[in-house]
DNA sequence: CTGGTGAGTTGACTGGGTTCACCTAGGTGA
DNA sequence: TCACCTAGGTGAACCCAGTCAACTCACCAG
């Protein structure tokens, strides 16, 4: 199922100036491969460029080492999951009662945090075991993450809902969380309510941070 | 710094019957290499038999192949943790005024999850890539560890402490949340107060799913 | 002393990461 | 126009890893 190039029409070669684009569609194979392999093992230099219909090599064109390929997915999987995190949010509609809108926003940031980990189970494994190293806190894509349930947390409480633990703390608490209780599910899936337990996991965690009912 | 046989002397065979011992000796040298390596990556078949002393054929004398040593390793390590945990739990002296004591025992071993993570980050990231798949629930290692919490909580239950959530899934809160915790911190050691952070997040956690003050 | 068996080795095969010399076709200066 | 340059690749090789089949070597029973 993999694409195969046509080995008869190799591959036209990208026009000049054009070179980047080859660094996508590798990019954009690894992609595919991890999620059809469900892990970075069995993810290679070759399987990839076998899939893009490119020479091994030409893959060094673009990606000092394999370990460069890899962090080039991870930022590329981290870009994605903020911005699936960024849609659920704006996607909440503002008709309900104006305090609860935070709070609802806030519920489907991390909804969808917790579907991307559930469909994408590969590239969720990805990003947590390639820790980048250096780079200071909060500017790391992690970091940016976090920032966004910090925001999300810090509108609640401008909106009335007082919360048991600072912002800060709070949102590391429901982050952290959500993720353990993602790993927990990707090493034991038919533990606990499989999938769906997740969210309400979840949704019960951001209760768990708030004094009030919510 | 790795082990290495000396090459004017290969190494003096295991005596009949005792065939066995080696498999004991593969063992110990993959985790040393682990904690060595810090990861699972480079953690290679040669290797191993090169700290050890022998062929790297003769590894599948006793194990199938890879990825049954590194089964091997995870449940060693698994055991570990659970041995560690249980003799935090025991090491609570009983002189507390006695409703304090089932929630020391509880932060005790949760401390001892905790150090076991800091402690030895590529065995806790080994333990935790490698889920197994199949068995029933509550049967696998990981079942077990959390079970040991369940029981943790029940007997502050029993102490008079009310919680937030039923022990089942105030349990997997605590777990979940210590292992994200902890995550976070092998991702990124530098944010959130490095190590002493992950301590002081789980005890803050564990008061969280009380209802009373402790 | 002869055959059997446990314990481990040798050598070869496959496949992955990486490098380096090389090729090739679209632009470019004179 | 035409030699040349260079972006965008390729091919073949190297070394290391996982794995397997065939072998060796020591001990033991009878």
């Amino acid at each position: 199922m993999t694409e195969q190039a046509d080995l008869t029409a190799p591959r036209t070669r990208n026009p000049w100036g054009q070179g980047e684009k080859l660094r996508t569609e590798i990019l954009a194979a690894a992609a595919r491969l991890l999620s059809e392999l469900g892990s970075e093992e069995g993810l290679s230099i070759r399987g990839v460029a076998r899939a893009v219909g490119i020479a091994p090599a030409s893959i060094y064109q673009h990606f000092e080492d394999k370990a460069e390929l890899v962090r080039g997915l991870v930022n590329y999987d981290y870009e994605l999951l903020g911005t699936q995190m960024q849609a659920a949010d704006e996607s909440v509609p503002a008709a309900l009662p104006i305090k609860d809108v935070p709070v609802a926003r806030l519920r489907a940031q991390m909804g969808a945090y917790c579907q991307f980990a559930i469909d994408n189970p590969g590239h969720y494994r990805l990003i947590y075991n390639n820790r980048e190293r250096g780079g200071e806190p909060g500017k790391s894509p992690l970091g940016r993450i976090v920032g966004q349930i910090v925001n999300a947390l810090q509108r609640c409480e401008a909106a009335g809902h007082e919360l048991r633990q600072p912002a800060q703390r709070a949102a590391i608490t429901v982050f952290v969380g959500a993720h353990g209780r993602v790993a927990l599910y990707h090493a034991a899936p038919e533990a606990g309510d499989g999938a769906a337990g997740i969210y309400s996991f979840v949704d019960d965690l951001i209760s768990l941070v708030f004094a009030d009912q919510v």
